[in-house]
DNA sequence: CAGGCGTGGTA
DNA sequence: TTACCAAGCCT
């Protein structure tokens, strides 16, 4: 692609975007902050999860003082059903960072934003070139699809040879942009609401004159997909023990769902015993089989064998009631599990 | 660097 | 119903 290509390319983008871009609720107010806070919600996330969510998190978390202050486990709770849970402990810690360090204020430079927990690459140019108006690039699943398409790439673009290409295409964008923040995000948002994955609109998109895959027709071929991931089947056992109207819940400590709170689980074989089942817990006792509940992930089909169970009142349980579960930091998962034991429920009609 | 890490919407 | 995948990062 010739740099001529790049500068009218931007040009077209910024042009665009300031006609058709969205009102999302965090462009209303773009600060540093909520540059950030949006960017770490939006990591492998639709934006319609997102904006939904977004004002409770600036209600809750209107600086980075604020959260450092409010604790990981508030930003867990606020993050609920949200999914990739290490987003919430990284930005908590984030902002820990940006206290003690930045004085309380968000960095401008890259390298700086690169060292904060959980921002990479992207993110960091994100942060830099949007609220900053920094020239840095910015590559995400929507910049390399339209960058795929524009050039018409036949190669993969998820592999590192790919995503390198892909770097490269931003940074000349970039540089030839006239506002380097409005052209990345009009990247981005066309993308998201023109260049789409499948059938994409190209009877509405600003650069469809100058789109390799468009002039060869190669939309749907391009970009490449990669290969999907092996779903590894897990079998997990969750003891659930409800009274007087609360269940019993365990902090993670590790692994999946870390951080947050969980009928008490333990890997097992799917026909293992009670007793087997309960062997690695101390002073937990499994009951009757309640049900079974399916739960699929990326990389993982999850079976989870639900079973009544009489937990040791000395244990260090969270004891929430039924009606605050969805006001917890309790994963989607473990909701369906509580809810299928609760239809089983002894007594339950 | 390949694999781990969630969830829900859409075709 | 299955398949795909979304404003990625970390180890």
């Amino acid at each position: 692609m010739p740099r001529t290509s790049f500068s009218s390319i931007s040009a077209d983008l910024e042009s665009w975007f300031r006609r058709h871009a969205r009102d999302l609720p965090w462009r209303r107010l773009r600060t540093p902050w909520t540059a950030l806070l949006s960017e770490a919600l939006l990591q492998q996330t639709q934006v319609a999860r997102i904006t939904e969510r977004f004002p409770e998190f600036l209600r809750r978390f209107p600086t980075p003082r604020a959260m450092a202050r409010a604790g990981e486990a508030a930003v867990l709770e606020a993050w609920r059903g949200l999914g990739y849970y290490r987003r919430a402990r990284s930005l908590h810690a984030a902002a820990v960072c940006i206290v003690e360090r930045h004085g309380g204020e968000v960095p401008s430079d890259p390298q700086a934003l690169r060292a904060l927990p959980g921002v990479g690459r992207y993110t960091a140019g994100a942060v830099a070139s949007l609220a900053f108006g920094q020239r840095e690039p910015i590559v995400d699943g929507n910049v390399t699809r339209v960058l795929a398409r524009l050039s018409d790439r036949r190669e993969p673009v998820a592999d590192t040879a790919g995503q390198s290409w892909c770097w490269q295409q931003a940074t000349h964008l970039v540089q030839a942009a006239k506002n380097p923040g409005v052209t990345n995000e009009a990247l981005m948002e066309l993308g998201a609401t023109i260049c789409t994955p499948r059938s994409p609109a190209c009877g509405r998109c600003p650069l469809s004159a100058q789109c390799g895959s468009r002039k060869a027709g190669s939309q749907a071929q391009v970009p490449v997909p990669r290969a999907p991931p092996v779903q590894r089947p897990l079998v997990l056992h969750a003891l659930v023990e409800i009274r007087a109207g609360r269940v019993a819940l365990q902090r993670k400590s590790d692994g999946l769902w870390q951080g947050l709170l969980v009928p008490p689980c333990s890997q097992a074989s799917p026909t293992a015993t009670a007793a087997e089942v309960t062997r690695s817990m101390p002073g937990m006792r499994a009951g009757r089989r309640l049900a079974e509940v399916d739960f699929v992930t990326t990389h993982r089909r999850i079976r989870f064998i639900v079973r009544a169970a009489r937990l040791p009142a000395s244990g260090d349980f969270t004891w929430v009631p039924l009606g605050r579960l969805r006001h917890r930091a309790v994963p989607a998962a473990a909701l369906r599990v509580i809810e299928a034991a609760r239809q089983a429920w002894p007594g339950s009609c």
